[in-house]
DNA sequence: TATGAATGAGGGTTCATTCAT
DNA sequence: TATGAATGAACCCTCATTCAT
């Protein structure tokens, strides 16, 4: 289906005009699903939004789920080397901990429409049989590699053994991807302190029964960041 | 603009099979909704389901809008119906607040098409210009009644005083608001255990900093319910 | 197609009930079609504004066309009623003239959305295939008998004998036909000024070659009525 | 409301073909309407009679109003055009009458469909609740022109003082906007005879009282055009 | 007798995509 | 390479009418 005179294919090849373009579509679609929502970001309005036709979208990217599948790509990339580092940096269950939801909502911040516009797609995007539209095992894999951190350091005692790292996991980045819309009602939202307050949040429910009673505000969180 | 002619008006006087044809046209589109999604459940698809055609629905309801609205509203009252005696029954702060998690997830189970829809709803109706079409108010103020519920045993000291009670709040609902799309994706779920983890959880994250030190466990959680 | 037991049939045997339900009906018909146009006239709004449904007109009228076709008829015969005796009350050509001009326009005056409605119907109405849907030979036997009485009168020298009696008639009529429309956007239009002022005009353009040159303000004009 | 990647856009930069595509639908728009009346003229109808579907009607000018919109604006245009230069080239009043009388009846004489299409969406055209649809003060400021025009010239005694102007005004238009719906049932008629004659009838309604008793006929009358 | 329920064709419009140049 | 033109299915909704009670 996709030949290789028409650009939407490798992604080696790319004139740097053509590399251009890809990019001004893609920033204008993730600007309108953001805005308006996936369900009203018809190619008509993204290509109004960039400045373009329906026509130069499709020719570009083939079809309107290739340049959504471009968009979230992009931001997955971004987002792996935005953590990846900063997660390494850190050795400590309750660091990581920390440092994740921190980084997440740093991540968010910088990012804003770009997130705000994955995470429309995550929500809403299907195939016309209500199949979900695009693989997002990216978001379960989100949860399952959380999952596989809180096991770790269950196992290291870092963590209070009884509780389901699953539910945690779950309960986590439930509270991550609900920031996009709280965001878009209510743009000044103080992201360092949500950040600030959810870590200190799952490091309280997540810390060994017997550390430190009464010292949970010294312990870890706020100041040691 | 509902006129008399138009059976969709006053919701007092509706004929035996009128109503008896509402409830049956909900439910289609509950099902239809929550199975393939908001963007594809078209009238067509719902009257399908409903084994009648689309002009039924539109006599009986005036327009799409009018029924989401009203499928919305019959949740919501059910859910407060549901919730509202729980939580009157409980006079603690912690008592109220594992009552509420928990009972908000018995509901999600004995209504679990009901809720998906009504989150899909939320989540991705907006009119044509991008702005929310539907009054959810409802989830703000969901979000809202939890946070004074903290705020106000915040000042009795059954909750710590030094967590932000919306942060809290949101990212409890945030938990159970995540549920019913795990739930579309595993159906197999367990929904007490589930409850009973998310309320150990915000147990420990609101207790007060000198409560029983390592006596978490036995302290509120799991058995006391 | 229509049966004895239906009670648009023939229109004796009438329930003094049934005949109150037409005349509503009727009643709101004229209404609503003065208000927002022949095109605009559904027979749901006709119902809303005669406070029952459309099953009920359907009952009593059989069809749309049926309503239309008696509310026309009514209007002609109250129209035929009215102008007849003032009519013959005439002898004189300019007599029956003004008389003529200026009683269509009295009729106007005291049915103003009747005439209104017809007024529209008479230029919208039309079958699927674009033909005329209502019988408006009555318009045409307007233009008609006007002519005729033109016609007459040029024979007995009271008019001058070098118009065109048709054109004269259509133009005659064609300031009549006009006056509805312009009612509707200037509900403070002097009908009495605007028939004499009429009158005078077709006088003038139809009294003979030689009659009182510089006479014709005191000729017939204006205080002669 | 209109973007770039719709071609309805700026009236400036149109291409060859689209110039064309658009011309063959607006004539097929002025026939269907001319023919079935606007009530009955859908876009199918209209797609139809173009050879075409009501896809491309809608890209080409986006909406049904719009495409009705230029109709008119195109008439409009036409007509000031033909109508300016033989008002302009004549110079006394009566002059100006009689070629306002006629020119307007050449004028729909060579654009028979389209006058009636336009007369057509003027009596017809409404929004939902009811109100005119397009801007038709084109028609009133037709009316509107013709009373200043006859003012003035009551002003410099070449028409007699003693008419009101707006109902003069009226009567002429409403005799000339006649036209189109007689000769959709009559189509031999002769138009150029029927614009002697209403020349000659407004001539005798308009002229100072004193002016040439008897010699109406060969004073303005018929010969001298 | 009277009415609420249902029908089904047709209304204008949006949409992602294909086609021809 | 790039774009304007066209497509056709699907969208929600209105309508006059028929049906069953």
């Amino acid at each position: 289906m996709r030949s290789e005179t028409s650009p939407g294919g490798q992604q080696k090849d790319r004139t740097f005009i053509e590399t251009a373009r890809r990019a001004q579509i893609v920033a204008a679609a993730i600007d309108t699903i953001a805005e308006v929502g996936y369900g009203q970001a018809s190619l008509a309005r993204i290509a109004e939004t960039a400045g373009t036709s329906k026509g130069v979208i499709i020719y570009h990217f083939g079809s309107k789920d290739d340049l959504v599948r471009e968009l979230v790509a992009e931001l997955t990339a971004k987002g792996s080397a935005f953590l990846g580092p900063r997660l390494e940096a850190e050795s400590t269950g309750p660091g990581m901990l920390r440092t994740y939801i921190e980084s997440n909502l740093d991540f968010v911040r910088e990012n804003r429409s770009h997130v705000a516009a994955v995470v429309e797609i995550a929500l809403n995007a299907r195939s016309t049989d209500g199949s979900p539209l695009h693989d997002f095992s990216i978001r379960e894999s989100g949860t399952e590699a959380l999952r596989q951190l809180l096991v770790h350091f269950q196992g290291t005692g870092e963590f209070r053994a009884d509780f389901d790292p699953l539910v945690m996991a779950m309960a986590i980045r439930a509270a991550l991807d609900a920031v996009p819309a709280r965001l878009a009602r209510d743009p000044d939202l103080d992201l360092g302190h949500y950040g600030r307050e959810l870590a200190d949040l799952f490091h309280l429910a997540t810390r060994p029964e017997g550390s430190h009673p009464g010292a949970a505000a010294h312990d870890q969180p706020a100041e040691d960041r």
